[in-house]
DNA sequence: GCCAACGTTGGC
DNA sequence: GCCAACGTTGGC
């Protein structure tokens, strides 16, 4: 059984939560959720509709207390907008059981879930989003996000992210909000209409 | 809206 | 158990 803390704990192994911020509407039901609509909860928000099985694997291996980073996929711009934290270790998604789900799946039953979700709070917001382009560009041969999960299997919608990326991600993040307001590629702040 | 990447499915 | 066809994700 694979962990992600250490004797003492601690976690190793970070993760990386894809959502999609902008209205989408999936059997006539809008998709979208933000790191807002995060912030906005009272209560654990459980991740459920993921459909793929490493990001499943990757799901149940999240122990309570994880933090993740919040990846608004499909937005203008993509990229890490936060953090999140793991409160409700795996437990069945039972959204694959309704036929009326934009995630419904037939495959899935009671008998033999196929599905899982872990439930998240809202952590903190970044001033400003560390952009997908940002990432890109510390992830050349021999940078320190080289080999991050989200550019080596782009397709993932959970994935994992290493201790050094994390800090380093973190470090980016930090940099760009004392870097100030103006410049910058991605000075997005909520200028949404 | 297009399309590349890549995981899944199913026929054999 | 191979592999071609297919479906999905997600950047652009």
């Amino acid at each position: 059984m694979l962990t992600n803390r250490d004797a003492n704990g601690a976690q190793e192994t970070f993760w990386l939560l894809k959502a999609e911020p902008l209205p989408r509407y999936e059997k006539g039901v809008n998709v979208a959720f933000s790191i807002d609509d995060l912030a906005a909860c009272t209560r654990p928000e459980p991740w459920t509709g993921v459909r793929n099985p490493q990001a499943r694997n990757n799901m149940q291996a999240m122990r309570h207390g994880d933090l993740g980073f919040f990846y608004h996929s499909n937005a203008k711009p993509s990229g890490i907008v936060g953090i999140l934290r793991v409160v409700e270790e795996a437990r069945v998604d039972e959204t694959a059981f309704d036929p009326q789900d934009p995630y419904y799946d037939a495959k899935s039953n009671r008998e033999k879930p196929k599905w899982y979700c872990v439930g998240v709070e809202f952590v903190r917001k970044f001033d400003k989003v560390v952009d997908l382009a940002t990432i890109k560009a510390h992830a050349a041969k021999g940078g320190s996000l080289e080999g991050m999960q989200l550019l080596t299997n782009g397709r993932l919608s959970v994935s994992r992210v290493r201790m050094d990326e994390w800090e380093y991600v973190l470090d980016l993040a930090k940099r760009q909000e004392s870097a100030g307001t103006e410049e910058d590629t991605g000075q997005e702040k909520d200028t949404v209409p």
